[in-house]
DNA sequence: CTCAATTTGTTCGTATGTATG
DNA sequence: ACATACATACGAACAAATTGA
């Protein structure tokens, strides 16, 4: 069979009547309550307000009343709202104020970052193993110290994390390495021999180990980061592979101009 | 009611045993499928393997054998595979390789990036109406053109962008921002007089809107950019928020050392 | 106080989808 | 392929609480 190739303007499907919502497998009012939710978070309706009646929210949506009356005891189980029959759906908290976790995207920012976080970790794993392909192999050493952490604010856990360390920084400071964040301790180490550093990010989704360590539900967007430094030698000294809960996590960076170099810099 | 404040390590859930699956409202075998679609773009099974027995699977991921039939069916209709009796389930499709948008974090990258890009696009909104709230109030202009596009690779969309630009800038090259790109068109013309300019990210999830525009599912994963641009005097020039299918888009940015400044940047 | 309008709560019946063994 | 149990979704009818005329 052909595939009619089609080198025309884009098709436009204006139906101003009925945007509708698709059977897709996942259930209708669980997509319904992850709309409200996030208009919830949106702002569109504020703490102390009353949502619009069922009535007006079933024609919005185009589902039944049954349908939306269990999106919003989602969201009444949530504390997000409280249904009171004969008033309304009052909402009972403020969701535009959730916390954002910022993530740097500048080395001594990230540093900053990873020290003021005053994180407990629970290590998970300890070994040597190597970093994963999508590292590269661009300078890559023969031995790497691995481990594999959950870390936690407070009581919620905010990333789970595989960290590479060649064996030969590793070995200069063993003890700390394993007691305490490893990227702070390294930017001290390294000081001026420190070369290239890099940091990937991709949004992926929630496999079950994360689900399980991160709390959260299996296909949950997930944020994932790969940070990659190398010394001045080309070597390959530290991978981290990190996933945080997508939903607390922003990203900001100057596009221009750019930033006034600092005194770390070596420039050539 | 007290909350109890723990100080004490996070609680570990070492159950090594059985990581099942959570109900949560998602169907299990869309949940499967997601599991092993992830792990196929990942590359635990390449192009022209087998996937490991239907009864292997269901013990991997504690699931019904008619309910991994069910995942595997889905992944059958998206062509990732072909199950054939007495065979096995062959993976059909390299989703390793599927096309990633590498989203540049340094001006004059993203503005080559843009150019570079070739894409239609189709406007569905065009008049004058003021930039959404989250781009704050720092010099706002009394007023913006607005214009509202879906952005064409070949067929398939793969970004909804709003455009707010500064009345009078827009007014000496009207027609050109009609029909083109907003944001090289603007760097060419601010030049030495560009001042600041940000660019902010966060993940969330289709709503009705970008759903049907971008052509997925409502609660798809969706990468959110804000970008804002000041001129010299301080006035907030150029306002997009536009819309990313998260699946396709990848961030790099190089940590250290900061990049040599270009031609662009006025220091002060 | 009563009444009507509004709004959420409850319960049918029916059809289809999901998950297990 | 079958039997079973439970979840999802719809439309409809009626009950109960709230509000203001």
């Amino acid at each position: 069979m052909l595939i009619q190739v089609d080198s025309s303007p884009p098709p436009i499907d204006d139906q101003l009547v009925a945007p509708s919502l698709v059977r897709n497998g996942v259930p209708l009012y669980v997509q319904v309550a992850g709309l409200l939710r996030r208009r919830l978070e949106g702002g569109d309706w504020r703490l102390g307000e009353y949502l619009p009646a069922i009535e007006a929210l079933t024609q919005e949506y185009r589902v039944s009343r049954v349908t939306m009356r269990q999106a919003l005891a989602e969201l009444e189980v949530e504390n997000l709202v409280r249904r009171s029959q004969g008033k309304g759906t009052l909402v009972t908290r403020d969701a535009t104020q959730e916390r954002w976790l910022i993530l740097p995207t500048e080395w001594n920012a990230l540093i900053a970052h990873i020290d003021g976080l005053g994180s407990r970790a629970v290590t998970l794993v300890s070994d040597f193993s190597m970093p994963p392909p999508e590292a590269g192999r661009d300078g890559l050493a023969a031995k790497y110290w691995h481990t594999r952490r959950v870390n936690y604010t407070g009581t919620t856990p905010y990333s789970l994390t595989s960290v590479y360390l060649d064996q030969a920084t590793h070995a200069r400071d063993a003890d700390a390495y394993s007691n305490g964040p490893v990227l702070p301790l390294l930017a001290r180490r390294l000081k001026r021999s420190m070369g290239k550093a890099v940091q990937r990010l991709a949004v992926s989704t929630a496999d079950l180990e994360v689900a399980r360590q991160l709390q959260v539900a299996v296909g949950t967007p997930v944020v994932e980061v790969i940070r990659i430094v190398w010394d001045r030698a080309g070597r390959m000294v530290y991978v981290a592979d990190v996933r945080y809960h997508a939903r607390h996590l922003r990203i900001e960076t100057i596009l221009h101009p750019l930033p006034a170099p600092t005194d770390q810099v070596t420039r050539k």
